[in-house]
DNA sequence: CATAAATGATTGCATAACGCAATTAATGAT
DNA sequence: ATCATTAATTGCGTTATGCAATCATTTATG
């Protein structure tokens, strides 16, 4: 049986085994939805306009909880339902996320449009924008997540 | 037929379009070959660590040429040589890439190391890790491409 | 209590993407 | 002339993905 090409079985570089976690279409647009648009539910997730399937978004919600990017809370509403959110080491994926959205904005602006959530971020400065997503993912889970359980 | 899911028929967020362009498992290391590694043709992109398969290349090529990411030019030494090159927009990808791989430097540097060719880049600040590159790719250009071809 | 709806998943199947080896066409070198 | 190099392309088998249907559990409703 042979397997995807795992980068980090015949390298090292850094880039290289970053992209053996998240290089894929749909990986970073689940970490997109829990830093900046508020999405912390498994519906939520399926009702995003890009329009993933529940089979890959379970997939991808697997291996990033294996690989300490997310983490997971029961609901404080209900048994069935789950609260995922960032990690540190997930939260740390706000810079080369602003980077990869900035550098579409300015090169191909005219197939995008800033969703309206995000657009105070990207009218902040690298650093403002930055601090501003952590801000706001700190206000986040004070309210939705027991003091105890922060990772 | 069932088309690959291209997320710009769906959503206009910046990130979601560039995934497009840039979310699979060889986009981004062919440009990180062109721009940390002095890698320019066709056969030293295929003996990167990463062993890449010459198909994928070729169509990975043809991708970012299209999307007017590189550029390519004759070789002067051989009509059957090509020589690579980023556009003004591939540069740019400069931010994004640098900050995945700082990213996992600092998050699973365990399994990676950092290629020689690339740690005085890694050892600078931010600011000056992307001039340090954007300088470098100028002293190639201005050995390697004809004065005119500034794309 | 019985039934229906919501939710987080899993399964089966068809298709597209990929990985590998071999091959091609054009050019250069001996 | 013959062989090696280079940038691809082709064929074929394997893997990943997309979609619809389904499942099991929990909550809501009559």
């Amino acid at each position: 049986m042979v397997k995807r090409n795992e980068h980090s079985n015949l390298s090292q570089c850094p880039l290289a085994c970053a992209l053996d976690i998240l290089g894929d279409h749909w990986t970073l647009l689940i970490i997109r939805n829990l830093m900046l648009f508020g999405c912390h539910e498994y519906k939520d997730m399926l009702a995003m306009p890009e329009s993933i399937s529940s089979n890959i978004l379970s997939n991808r919600l697997k291996k990033l909880e294996s690989v300490a990017i997310i983490a997971s809370a029961p609901h404080p509403d209900s048994k069935r339902r789950k609260l995922y959110y960032l990690t540190d080491k997930g939260k740390d994926l706000v810079h080369a996320i602003l980077e990869l959205a900035r550098w579409a904005n300015q090169h191909i602006g005219d197939r995008t449009c800033i969703p309206a959530a995000a657009l105070p971020i990207f009218a902040a400065s690298r650093d403002d924008a930055a601090r501003m997503v952590l801000d706001n993912l700190a206000a986040w889970e004070r309210q939705n997540l027991p003091q105890t359980e922060k990772i």
